[in-house]
DNA sequence: GAGCACTGC
């Protein structure tokens, strides 16, 4: 590894070193969450809050701020993190009278957890009780009034449904849109409808877009178009202000040449930094969980055999842990020991770690890429952005000046191998949701909508032709159709589940299963734990619920047994039963905001309706939906073909059918996964027959 | 006989 000192260029330049304090930050604000709030953080500290909240590199710009949105529609505020920029802009507007005419100012996050935590923090700055003056509201929770709500911290998700009840967003007189450089369909859906509310409201209202990278152009030239349209010719629309960010410097080391294993050079890494660096925790980001895991026994595996097992602390984070277990990667590590994270990129910007000083990046990340031409999804592993890197690297400045270990050659990094920024969800997930809310919302053509950034046009057409074979649009107008369409539209549900739930309640009269297996389905994973040593009888126990029509039917058991016990002793329950509770509760309250919506829509009296052990009937409701996932056996009686398309498929290991023999001729699946083979997961044995009374327009050519 | 990155209404 080179110990040549090399300063990355993007990460110093307009950091402020010198005269940082640990204090007041996004960060610490995040890792409250956690219960550290003591350790450095702002909470526990002896300092006024006033006077934290002056020390935040954002308040040297309040004046500044204040004017540019008072003389402009558009602020663009280029954070830096640690800025404060996310606590503080929404409170100097709040402060100067903008929420004064009772309207609310807004500020929208892409994660939800961010959108609590920072309301939290506000409403300590502001000596108020959440849910009054400060406020937040997420999917399944809404701490709100709206009395008395003036700062409001919602995600962009919820800002976007807000849309439709309100289109012009009149409820607010200033919108924020944070954390716009993470590029989420949801934020670029955003800036593309208050560009439109912007040019209706008439100068009423006002929009800030904060971002932490560098492409505040990019925004202003969009915002920009829309007033040289009707507005005064020339400049004066978008101001751009930067706020420097509260970070110490961060030492770049590269390998000197490639390295052939990441994970066997990743635990290399951390021994030599154990070895021979001073104190300081150390957060390593990998691809994936199975990564992870290994990286944790081998790493364990070295210390043990070198006789310093008592002085490190391993531990892992990935999003799919429960709290507890994530807990131990957030707990500071005994005297003399020095913690490693193993790390996905949940680390990355969800949340932040305390006391890391070393950074180890193996330059890889798993991202979810839609294909249009067989309408599956794949996950890939692939190089990093360059942004991404930068972003990783500043994990290890947050508390003192910290080192990177980059496990790629600084050539490697210059070539073009790492984009500059990351591919936006624009352009590489499936547009189905994107085009039903847009409609929902009167945009008539989606072809020509303005855009942020334009989609490719082959994944827009894919969309609109997904929704025109499920019922979704008129055939000649590509409206939305005027029952069926709309629904889907409201349903916070993948399309595809939203077509089997619709159909479940309204045609095939088997609303208690089909809630039950959209909502198992949406919250995704395996409910049945396998824990060690108890294998076989988690297996015994899983076999109870487990039946030969499938995953899905095998999961609306579950869900059904879940929710016809006591909900006290649901818990010990699912303990006795192998079953992950959390997930069984997050499925139930999912289920249960379905039945209010489908309620609201007029299906009050067929919510109660069962198929009972009339099983065929939630088949028939899954094939209407998912009837585009069709596969066929081959004649070798393990692999399968799809039905459109003729992609060869394979059985997941994890599928109740694996081990089945004979296999089910024909299946409907959920997901399809590329690892070694293309696989489905959450499959149904369907009648064939099915598939045409579903879509016979769709099977036509069969 | 393999293994789910991460969000969100």
């Amino acid at each position: 590894m080179s110990t040549k000192r090399y300063r990355n260029e993007s990460l110093s330049s307009g950091f402020n070193g010198e005269g940082a304090i640990a204090g007041a930050s996004d960060g610490a604000f995040i890792r409250s969450y956690y219960g550290y709030e003591n350790q450095a953080g702002a909470l526990g500290s002896r300092e006024p809050i006033e006077e934290q909240r002056r020390r935040l590199p954002a308040f040297g710009h309040r004046a500044q701020l204040l004017y540019a949105i008072e003389t402009h529609p558009v602020v663009i505020v280029i954070g830096e993190p640690g800025s404060g920029k996310s606590t503080q802009l929404p409170q100097y507007l709040y402060e100067a009278g903008w929420a004064a005419n009772g309207k609310a100012i807004g500020c929208t996050q892409p994660r939800r957890i961010a959108a609590a935590m920072l309301a939290q923090r506000v409403s300590q700055e502001m000596g108020v009780e959440i849910g009054t003056t400060v406020g937040y509201s997420v999917r399944f929770s809404d701490a709100c009034s709206p009395e008395t709500t003036r700062i409001k911290y919602l995600t962009d998700g919820t800002l976007i449904r807000e849309c439709l009840a309100d289109p012009l967003l009149s409820a607010y007189s200033v919108v924020m849109v944070d954390e716009a450089q993470d590029r989420t369909i949801a934020t670029d859906m955003l800036l593309a409808l208050l560009k439109k509310i912007l040019c209706r409201r008439k100068g009423d209202l006002r929009v800030v877009i904060s971002s932490a990278s560098l492409d505040a152009e990019r925004f202003k030239t969009y915002f920009d178009a829309c007033y040289s349209a009707d507005g005064p010719p020339g400049t004066g629309s978008v101001a751009i202000l930067s706020i420097s960010g509260r970070q110490f410097p961060v030492d770049s080391h590269y390998l000197t040449k490639p390295c052939e294993n990441y994970l066997v050079a990743s635990i290399e890494a951390v021994m030599k930094i154990h070895a021979r660096e001073p104190a300081g925790d150390i957060l390593v980001f990998l691809p994936g969980k199975d990564d992870i895991g290994q990286a944790v026994a081998e790493t364990h595996e070295h210390a043990r055999r070198e006789n310093r097992l008592d002085t490190l602390m391993i531990t892992s984070l990935s999003a799919g842990l429960s709290t507890d277990e994530q807990r131990r990667a957030f707990d500071p590590a005994p005297p003399g020991q020095r913690k490693v994270v193993y790390s996905t990129n949940v680390a990355e910007t969800s949340v932040t770690i305390d006391g890391v000083v070393y950074v180890v990046d193996c330059g890889f990340v798993k991202q979810r890429v839609f294909d249009p031409a067989s309408g599956l999804d794949h996950l890939v592993t692939r190089a990093i952005s360059k942004s991404s890197a930068v972003q990783r690297a500043g994990r290890a400045g947050r508390t003192q000046p910290g080192k990177v270990y980059r496990l790629y050659t600084s050539e490697a990094f210059s070539s073009g191998l790492f984009a500059r920024h990351d591919v936006p969800e624009i352009c590489r997930l499936s547009l189905a949701p994107m085009a039903m809310t847009l409609k929902a919302l009167g945009v008539d053509n989606l072809v020509r909508f303005d855009y942020f950034q334009s989609p490719p046009p082959e994944l827009l057409s894919q969309a609109l032709e997904h929704l025109a074979s499920l019922g979704a649009l008129e055939p000649q107008s590509t409206a939305l159709t005027p029952g069926f369409g709309l629904y889907l539209a409201e349903l916070p549900l993948d399309s595809m589940l939203g077509a089997c739930l619709l159909n479940g309640v309204a045609k095939y009269k088997c609303a208690r299963e089909a809630i039950a297996a959209v909502a198992m389905l949406a919250v995704g994973g395996d409910p049945f734990v396998m824990p060690n040593g108890q294998c076989s009888e988690a297996g015994a126990d899983k076999r109870d619920f487990m039946v030969v029509e499938g995953d899905v039917l095998t999961l609306v058991n579950v869900l059904i047994a879940y929710q016809e016990t006591p909900a006290r002793v649901r818990s010990q329950w699912c303990d006795l039963h192998f079953l992950n509770s959390r997930m069984l509760d997050q499925a139930d309250r999912i289920s249960r905001q379905l039945g209010g919506l489908l309620a609201k829509m007029g299906y009050l009296r067929e919510l109660c309706l069962s198929c009972g052990r009339d099983f065929t009937r939630l088949q028939r409701c899954l094939v209407s939906g998912l009837f585009a996932n069709a596969a066929r056996l081959e004649a070798d009686g393990t692999s399968y073909r799809l039905v459109r398309g003729g992609s060869v498929m394979w059985v997941h290991p994890s599928s109740v059918l694996f081990q089945a023999t004979p296999k089910p001729v024909f299946v409907v699946f959920v997901e399809a996964m590329q690892t070694t083979k293309l696989y489905m997961r959450s499959l149904t044995a369907i009648d064939p027959n099915w598939l045409t009374e579903a879509a016979p327009h769709y099977f036509s050519a069969e």
